[in-house]
DNA sequence: GCCAACGTTGGC
DNA sequence: GCCAACGTTGGC
């Protein structure tokens, strides 16, 4: 069992949004990074935590726990002209994008970025990392509790 | 809107 | 295979 932090921008997804959806699942679509999308293809697995991050946002921040439904599959936006995700060079018989399915598991009150930098606990996350870009992130043991224990808390 | 950081592209 | 140019991310 691992964990990750996975952002997700609230004007496309946010954490009310996966709330409202079917199952309150939805398909992590639009992924268009190479070791984003080696993790899920690699590495996650059904029943994996995960942190939903709010990014790009007035208030950045974890805004919620969720979990892992599936193993990675072709997803379909890269083949779609219309899509905003559309990639002209993916081929069908060769899928380059893949993507997991994510439920959510309870909405929290929000973690902000700013306190999350101000916690020493928290000081080795990959997402607090200078620079720090990818839009999925593996979160240790140790990191993924005291999260837990500081949603708690507040 | 700015800009630092970093990934990708493409010429050579 | 190098690396400059360019595009994107994402906090502020």
């Amino acid at each position: 069992m691992a964990y990750w932090l996975m952002k997700s921008e609230p004007d496309e997804c946010s954490i009310d949004d996966l709330a409202r959806a079917p199952s309150q699942t939805v398909p992590w679509v639009g992924v268009r990074n190479y070791q984003a999308r080696n993790f899920m293809r690699d590495q996650m697995q059904v029943g994996d935590g995960v942190l939903f991050y709010h990014s790009s946002c007035p208030e950045p921040g974890i805004a919620g726990i969720a979990e892992v439904t599936s193993t990675a599959y072709p997803d379909a936006t890269q083949f779609d002209s219309k899509s905003p995700y559309f990639d002209a060079k993916a081929m069908r018989e060769e899928p380059r994008w893949l993507h997991v399915d994510v439920k959510l598991v309870r909405k929290t009150h929000l973690l902000a970025l700013a306190q999350m930098r101000e916690t020493p606990s928290l000081a080795t996350m990959q997402v607090l990392k200078r620079g720090n870009r990818l839009s999925i992130t593996p979160v240790t043991p140790p990191e993924w509790r005291a999260v837990l224990q500081l949603l708690e808390k507040a």
